[in-house]
Order: C-alpha cells, then structure tokens, then sequence
DNA sequence: CAAACGACTTAACATATGTTAATGCCGCGT
DNA sequence: ACGCGGCATTAACATATGTTAAGTCGTTTG
C-alpha cells in the first residue's frame, strides 16, 4: 500500500483531486529523537510515512505513556488538535529516521473549502480516530498489564519486533522494569 | 437554570425554534436504578434531568468504572452513540429516582433536517464532548487515586454530597474498600 | 581500540491496591 | 416493631507494581 492507496480506501471523494492533492505534499526527513508536534501546540502538518517510525504520546510528571505507534504507509498526525485547531494533548514523534510527506494545514483547508463534497469523509475520519482513541483508553482502564502484553503478542507483533521495550512498556502504561519481570513471568 | 437556559447556551442557533423543539419533548418519571441505556445498544433518546441524577458507565469483567454523573438541568446521553448511530461504549442509568425530558433520535435528526443551520453547533457539542472524554480518561491515566480524590474534593464537591461512595469509588476507578482508606488517610 | 552510552534484565525493598470477610449502621418494608 | 438488605468501615493477607540500583551485553564514537 503505499500513498494513493491508502487515500483511495480512507478518501474516496477526495482522491478524485489526487493530482491537485499530490502536488500539496512536499518531502521531508528527519532524524531518530525528532519531534513534529509538542503537547499544547496546535498541530499545523499531517505527515504520512514513508518509511520510519512514529509514535503518539502523552506526558505527564509521572508517566510517559504511548497511544500509539505509526509506521510506513500510515498517515499521523495529533488529528484532533488538526481537525479542531485546539491545543493538542498529544506529542508526535519519530523514534526512527524517517521520510515524510507533509501536507500543511493551510492545503488541507483549501482542499475542504474547495471540494466541500469531501467534508463528510473527513468528518467521518476524525470520527472514527476518536472512537479508536476511546477503545485505545478503555484497554488501559479495563485490562491488566499482563493482559494487555498478551494482546499485544497476539494481535500487534510487529510492534514488539520493531519498537524497543521501554516504549513498548510505555505503550502498556507500565515502566520497562514491570514489562520485563511479565515478559520472564511468561516464559 | 433550566431547560431554556441550557439550549440557550449550548444551541443559540436551535434556541430560534424553541418553540417546536419544545413540543418534542415528552415527560418521564423513572425510579433509581432505572437503566436509560445498555452497553452495546444504540442511543435513540437524549435525555434532559428535571429532578434526579444518573451515571455514564461502562463495565467490565473485572471493573465498573463511573465516567461522569449527571444531575438536574443536565443533559445526558451516550452522545457519540446517538450522534454517529455506533453501539454505545457506555450504559446510562439513574440511581436516584429521576423526572427526565426525553427527546427522540427521530424528533432530533427531523430538528437536524428541517434546521440545517444548527449543524455546526451540533457537530461543535459532540467534538466538545470527545474532548470532554479524552480529558477524564487523561486524568485516570496520569494521577493517582489519591489525587483524583483530592481533585475531587477541591473541584466537585457536590458529587461526594450526593452520590454514594461506592459509586465515587467507580468514579475513581477504584474498589470502595481502598476509597474508604484513602478518607482515612487524608483525614 | 578503548571508553561511553543505551537497552535490557535482575534483585531488593517499600508501598498501595485488590480480595475476602467481619462488623456496625441505617433505612425500608412486612 | 422487627428483620432484612444495602452501604461503609476496618482488618488481614496476598500480590503486583514502582523505585533504586547493579550488572550484562552490544553498539556507537572519539
């Protein structure tokens, strides 16, 4: 899947601008360690993956927690704080060396404003990030440790062969220490 | 504050047509313990609180957690399920004998249809209430059951008047066991 | 090439929580 | 009036986690 993929199957109606649409993207690389969005900014760029890693986070004083990892051919971006222009609550940051496609939120508007037909997918888009950021919480609040370990073997292991495991723990709210006592547990 | 103040303020826009909105509504008296809505179902009534107070919650196996309590002059629903017809990820129910204002899917996407103008303030309440959630789920993931008590204390103190501790204890994401140590403590 | 650094594991300790169970209190209904 | 049930507190116990620290291994870097 690369690019025109992935908006043909989440953008139907936008995809029918794709030329118009192709040349708003400009090419970026950045580093390992780079972050693209601070928490309490307002995203202004949504990036998509070429090739490197991703992750989006939450910080506090106590804790680093990871909401979710994004890889190649993945579009990522705090979505909310885009869609809203609101202050987002999320950091986004690449823990690989990666290349990017950035497309700047002043495109992105006159993209909407100029084929309103693609509105409803958007809307429908955000709508459906923030159903996943619901499900993302509920795992947190409803499943142990151990439990959401499990999982993540089962259903997301790829992550476990790519992301080191100090944010893999940090994925499962709990410190690298824990993750590696459950991980010997299992054995 | 009552029904009129309340969509004054939240629904200028739809507050123009008062008058029919009004005539949507039909009364409703339900005793505690009456549940509005289940997990899993798909919201077909919002609900405004005459008298009363009810609770958003979603169980699991292990845990039944309390997102938020509603009480008079409130309006309550499974917002994101009645918005975006999705199975709700929470179940909605009164624990005080309750006198509701209840107004049906139908009626409202008839008020979306005839009304197109209020879209925007709707669209507008239910992004406000995702941020609302990701806000309560930040607050579980980052403090302390400890804090979260001191928080509650400091800042809605009228929820320790008035709703049972076993159901502040869920509000918590706590057992009631540890709440009543937690008093204790701090006493 | 050696040193420094990062990632991961393991151990020891303190601590908070869940679980289970017993107790007391209060209100409600028969 | 009496008894039952729900709610809250308290105690005892097991357990998992966080914290701190130490040690290993591998890679990077000067």
């Amino acid at each position: 899947m690369d690019l025109t993929d992935y908006f043909a199957q989440q953008f139907p109606a936008l995809m029918a601008h794709w030329p118009t649409l192709k040349s708003k993207f400009t090419a970026k690389k950045v580093s390992a360690g780079t972050t693209l969005l601070s928490e309490g900014d307002v995203a202004t760029h949504l990036y998509f993956i070429i090739s490197g890693a991703a992750r989006l986070s939450h910080s506090s004083a106590e804790r680093d927690i990871t909401l979710q990892f994004f890889f190649e051919n993945q579009i990522v971006a705090s979505f909310e704080s885009f869609y809203l222009d609101q202050p987002s609550g999320f950091a986004l940051t690449c823990f690989e060396d990666s290349e990017l496609l950035v497309l700047t939120k002043t495109d992105f508007d006159w993209l909407r404003q100029t084929y309103p037909e693609v509105e409803p997918e958007i809307t429908r888009f955000v709508c459906e990030r923030f159903i996943t950021y619901r499900n993302i919480f509920f795992n947190q609040l409803e499943q142990s440790p151990v439990e959401r370990y499990q999982n993540l073997v089962e259903n997301e292991p790829e992550i476990l062969d790519r992301v080191p495991l100090h944010l893999v723990a940090s994925y499962l709210g709990i410190t690298p220490v824990s993750l590696s006592r459950i991980r010997t547990r299992l054995k």
